[in-house]
DNA sequence: TCCAGTTATTTTATGCCTAAATTATTTCCT
DNA sequence: AGGAAATAATTTAGGCATAAAATAACTGGA
């Protein structure tokens, strides 16, 4: 008698299934996201009071930080995961403010080369200093040995999804 | 000779083990943040391809789903982690489509109480499903039996960040 | 050669987000 | 009772985000 209810076929699998299974993937989403969204609004909250900057422009520069010799400017988007009409003004801003510069390529004019300048990188080691300094408070109290391991299992998430995604894609 | 690399004092914490524990909370940051960009991402592009909707106004339904005798406008910024000045041309907006009402207290003039309506209930209830379908399939490829865990190791990290901020406010 | 299609980038329209200033109302103190 | 401080909500200014359309430059075949 107990057998249905503790093997049924994976074709019976009924609404309330389905909805305990919805229930755990949603609080698994509420979780990701209030970690981040706190944790973010913190860091925002410090790159304007210490340095009157914003996440966005600190992720191109770290970005360009790795490419000394300057990167195609297409390569921002796909790096940073954002469009590219809204890198635009963002770049648009950093070329004004001297910390990176923008120039078009001769082999393909439609092209442009973005390069962080030395008063760009030497902002920009400040700033990640900083802000490794304050992922690390902020996560103090988070035990150091877990670390590795809740990485690992964020990469399988990341993994599913972006394989999730693919599928769908090829669709 | 050992002893020196195996349990240095505290005290002694040079620069080079600062930036070890930097690196490994930024990775963590990083992987916490693609995770959450590729989901909200791929959340956004459906609730605007499906509903027409956009996620920041899901949240607010969804908080007043839980309410049925509404609730203090005041208490959706707290609740949903955002600025108050945000949510008014959200709501407004609501309003306008006639999925919440906004009625002003008779016993404090300031204080405004939104309720669902019951169209804008039954509309939720449709994109609720659908939002749960979507994770369970964003997510299928991750075991479910690793769900749980990953959920309760993400309440540590938010009650750590939480703490860390708590005790920033207080001095 | 020329022109149809592709690619890189920008522009436009719309919406979200914050911080700071403002308005309206209530409360509390003397 | 009267005015200062507190509270609820909105407005303003500035920046980030997307999707979709437009612009400009290149490529490859008839």
């Amino acid at each position: 008698m107990a057998l249905a209810k503790e093997s049924p076929p994976a074709s019976s699998k009924n609404a309330a299934d389905a909805e305990a299974a919805y229930r755990a993937h949603t609080r698994l989403w509420l979780r990701l996201l209030a970690c981040t969204s706190l944790i973010e609004g913190e860091l925002r909250r410090r790159f304007r009071e210490e340095y009157d900057f914003t996440m966005p422009r600190f992720d191109v520069l770290a970005q360009l930080d790795r490419e000394p010799s300057g990167l195609v400017l297409g390569e921002l988007p796909k790096r940073l995961m954002v469009s590219a009409g809204n890198l635009t003004p963002i770049v648009d801003r950093l070329v004004e403010d001297g910390y990176i510069t923008r120039t078009p390529s001769n082999l393909d004019r439609r092209v442009q080369i973005v390069c962080m300048t030395v008063e760009g990188r030497k902002t920009f080691r400040r700033m990640a200093k900083s802000h490794g300094a304050w992922l690390a408070e902020l996560l103090a109290e988070f035990p150091e040995n877990r670390l590795e391991g809740l990485v690992g299992t964020l990469d399988d998430v990341k993994g599913a999804v972006r394989n999730a995604l693919q599928h769908r894609e090829r669709t």
